[in-house]
DNA sequence: TGTTTTTTTAAGAAAATCTTAAGAATTTTA
DNA sequence: TAAAATTCTTAAGATTTTCTTAAAAAAACA
């Protein structure tokens, strides 16, 4: 998930990315409304962070001309000193706002929460969230796999990448692309991770894990699963 | 569901009709007391939020009309700044107001609540609120837990946790998740809250807590209600 | 065929998550 | 206001998952 950071103040704006980036959310950065704008032209963005009081208002402002266009949640920031009222009237569009100085776990709570909405009705995602190629069935509504009717039980991790790959059956994805989707950071992991998590889905959702019917190695590449 | 917005300040109207468009409602908008009357009579609303302050008092008294003649939940706005004294003497009819600012997660919730009760009352829903998973019913018309035919005690927060989760059976909700629709707060609690409520539920709807029939966690997600 | 690269596999250490219990704090009830 | 009930916090231990390592197997390539 990509999130676009927007704070004049460095200062926050590095705390507010760090905590996010620890988080494993990918993060952007604006110092104002325009650069913001930019951003968000460029970039696949899902949430937005941004302050209130900026440069002449701009951030507001810009973040009102988002809203209009894309349908990018919004949490506006704001300094207990400032006037609440004004804010109010200002605030409009935004989809949550919190108050400076704030706990970093509220942040990362309330941008779960508003990514949570976002996707859940329907921001983006297939409204059908069961996935199935063959026998194997993957239904994110009750986070449960199975094969040929009999439940296979998953780790969380697991779970995701099969998931990911059974949600684009017949795709192949590197184990680059495995890893950044799955772990929601961009550096590769350089061991072997990764490759191991498939060989254990293997064993629990092939007959034969030697002779996979399902989750196939396209070699040198990546892995997918079999459009069946 | 219908919601009727009437605010003279163009800002806040566009703000709070965002929000609720977000939320899946369609809002209609005024921004004075007559219109407001207009677009009731040539619209089914379920609900209206209003401000008191609006030109001449006209809200006001347009609202006291309406709800002398039909029956829909007003939620009143009122500046915080302004003398709530005043604001209660004159509030006569509304169903629950809120001061300006507010926090946009209220509003929604405040929404919620009236829709809730106006549907519970006989308006138009379903009346099935009555959810069953095998032996485990939850019947949110009497507020009472069955297991097996025994009724079970519950406290009101794992009541509410149980209800969500076997209104919903099936669907894996997360701890956050759980937390923000329950305490119906932007979720931020970094304690044990959840885990031990669910704890506490499983000694009671359980036979054997340690191996849970309807009560089941979903590790490194979530908990839900097995659909029996 | 021999060499290199990539994947598979197993085992154990490290990290994360869940369970549980007990007591403090808060809210409700009487 | 006191008592009771409920809710929240804390912390330790159990459990489960995740990651790393390293060696063996398989595939590609020359």
């Amino acid at each position: 998930m990509n999130i676009l950071v927007c704070d004049d103040d460095r200062e926050i704006l590095e705390a507010i990315s760090i905590y996010l980036t620890n988080e494993g959310y990918k993060v952007y950065k604006a110092t104002n409304g325009l650069e913001a704008l930019k951003v968000i032209e460029e970039n696949q963005i899902h949430l937005i962070i941004m302050d209130i009081m900026m440069p002449k208002m701009d951030g507001l402002r810009a973040t009102m001309k988002i809203r209009e266009e894309k349908n990018i949640p919004v949490i506006m920031l704001s300094a207990k000193s400032e006037d609440t009222d004004k804010i109010l009237g200002l605030n409009m569009g935004a989809d949550d706002y919190m108050t400076k100085p704030f706990n970093p776990l509220e942040l990362i709570a309330r941008v779960k929460s508003q990514l949570r909405r976002y996707t859940a009705l329907g921001g983006l995602q297939n409204k059908n969230n069961v996935f199935q190629s063959g026998g194997l069935v993957v239904d994110d509504e009750s986070k449960t796999v199975t094969v040929d009717g009999e439940e296979v039980k998953l780790t969380p991790v697991q779970y995701k990448i099969l998931k990911l790959l059974t949600a684009n059956a017949g795709r192949v994805f590197s184990i680059d692309e495995i890893y950044e989707r799955v772990w929601e950071e961009t550096a590769f992991n350089p061991e072997n991770t990764v490759a191991v998590h498939i060989r254990k889905i293997r064993e629990k959702i092939e007959i034969n894990p030697k002779e996979p019917k399902y989750l196939k190695v396209v070699w040198g590449i990546g892995y997918k699963i079999e459009k069946l």
